[in-house]
DNA sequence: GGGGCTAATGATAGCGCAAACATTGGGTGC
DNA sequence: GCACCCAATGTTTGCGCTATCATTAGCCCC
């Protein structure tokens, strides 16, 4: 099957693009990587020669040859969280002007499976990486040590980075929402989280350890489960909180807007008034939890630029251009909407 | 910078675990590829140096050397829009579980874009791709046509596919979302639409020709523009169109939930009963949109399963088992919820 | 006007791997 | 006991490209 085919069974290659424009394919090679370093008209020669072959050059005998493969690798642990989207998006933006192909891999947030992607990736010889956070395995590590290339690591704020750095700190999140919470007028506040993936351990530790230091903190308001977020599971760990504290939590920090969201659609079935009856605060900041009645209060993080920052940063040091700081904290905002006691106007 | 460096400054290969091991480099290459012809005993000693040397394959050579890549080429508009997700996670699944690695490029919905994106995956030497829609420049087309590997286009159905396809009729939807809306009791239907690429398109001739079939089409309830979908657009059109139509429209089809959800948001701060004074049908259902008060209707895809078909389908050729039928229709349900008036009960 | 430059092009070699073919050393059948 | 075969391993070669080092021709300077 697919024996027949039109024109040269086979892709052409520099040397049949040599042959047709009666040059060296060293001259080829270089017209497309070097133009400059080639005479106009010798140049245009070539370059018919590749658009009438319709040659497109072999990148795996060019990155064998040059020890230059023009790949960044990417690790995110979810393709279906949204989260990373943006992240993503930057990333391959500033990647694409600097005509570097992005390799992304998922690794369903397991370090294991990370380690076995972060392998996949390396046989690909990419020039650098960027991986998610700093839950690495130990082979994981050495690997990403021993190749000797730029890493970055994003999403959070690392104590000790492999390399690179770009993030913000959940655990302060945690904590700036109680505190914004409290000075609200929330007295019995619970947190609701799933997945429990680094990062929401830490918004929560952020969240337990305020409510702490101002004596305000029961175990009883903190719901958690290792599934993945939704927002029906938003609702039904909304509906868990309220038994499981008798109904007298009035605020609760839920780890992602999935979450608040659920528990937001929710608590409108049940006829429970947002927010006088109970306040609401997500994270993330979706773009609907703007536009819900009432809105939505989050947290808001500059992803889109987070991914920017991350790729420029690799991007510099690849080019030797070197970076100012190995560490960017991103920040964030906690953003108080209608679903704050003190609200403050939609938008 | 960079220098200086633990163990050999370069990255171990074939020839340096076969030295260990005391073995020639086919032979590791055969623990590596074919274990199973390779004794027992020498396996174990050669997996040995590969571990003590930190070993990683350089696919690059390997790729060179055995014409295959392991690569599907993956070719989407946006990374932006959510909908993309759920079919690359299906694409994801399938081609990981087969030990293929996916290259990703987003072509901004430009079909120019698009023709630059495909050369670089040609560039690649992938094996198969993986692209959307049916827009591609004749150049694309020509380069596609010349690599000879399997492509699929995806998301929507083809008249003349350039080789196999999974998706739907949109203007089929478009169609019954009309009828369906009629039904329920709308009588002035009007559309919003956003972006306004080639699907968006379909969906809305669709709904068109049923309206007019029906004697029901209004052209000046139609609006739309090139901007891109948001939640906040969603808003503005909807007013827009409520200007447009003098407030006599009684029914809307967004086309798609972003759009969907910014009018049933915009229309609760307009104090405009839903689904009493206005009802309302998104595109794509978007998990909000069964939770939402009122619920949104939608209509429904299957989009991870059209992933996961569209990578079985490769996978297929690519091992020879052939494929049944080189289209495949993967369907659509509309569902109706509380933003249509014939409610049924939420979820 | 000759030494020494640069710009433009070419020849050669080798990147790391696997395909293809070669070799070896038992087993197997009768 | 001998022809045959297969399993296990090795040798050679080349995939398509670019780094490196020639080579040539023009050119500048004093």
């Amino acid at each position: 099957m697919g024996r027949a085919r039109k024109s040269s069974t086979k892709r052409a290659t520099l040397a049949d693009v040599a042959k047709v424009a009666n040059v060296s394919a060293i001259t080829v090679s270089r017209v497309i990587n070097q133009p400059g370093k080639v005479s106009p008209e010798l140049g245009q020669r070539v370059q018919e020669a590749i658009d009438m072959l319709g040659y497109i050059p072999n990148q795996s005998a060019s990155s064998l040859a040059s020890a230059r493969s023009g790949v960044i690798g990417v690790s995110i642990p979810s393709l279906s969280n949204v989260v990373f989207n943006d992240v993503l998006r930057g990333i391959y933006d500033v990647a694409g002007a600097s005509d570097y192909k992005v390799l992304l891999v998922d690794t369903h947030y397991s370090p294991l499976e990370e380690e076995k992607m972060v392998r996949t990736l390396l046989s690909q010889s990419p020039e650098a990486m960027i991986i998610t956070g700093g839950d690495q395995t130990r082979a994981c590590e050495r690997m990403l040590a021993k190749a000797g290339m730029p890493v970055v690591q994003i999403m959070e704020l690392l104590e000790q980075p492999l390399d690179m750095n770009v993030g913000f700190s959940h655990y302060q999140a945690g904590y700036d929402v109680a505190l914004k919470m409290l000075a609200t007028g929330c007295n019995q506040l619970g947190f609701v989280g799933a997945r429990m993936d680094a990062r929401v351990q830490q918004r929560m530790a952020g969240f337990v350890d305020a409510l702490r230091a101002k004596n305000k903190l029961n175990q009883e308001y903190i719901v958690t489960t290792p599934e993945p977020s939704s927002i029906a599971l938003g609702g039904e760990l909304f509906r868990s909180l309220l038994s499981a504290s008798s109904g007298a939590v009035d605020g609760i920090f839920c780890c992602n807007d999935d979450l608040a969201l659920g528990a937001l659609f929710e608590s409108q079935r049940m006829n429970i008034k947002i927010p006088t009856e109970m306040s609401l605060c997500g994270f993330n900041d979706f773009e609907t939890s703007a536009y819900v009645n009432p809105s939505l209060s989050s947290v808001h993080v500059p992803r889109y630029e987070m991914g920017v920052k991350a790729a420029e940063m690799i991007i510099n040091v690849l080019n030797d251009k070197g970076v100012a700081d190995k560490t960017l904290d991103i920040g964030f905002e906690v953003i108080l909407r209608q679903s704050s006691r003190a609200s403050v106007p939609p938008q």
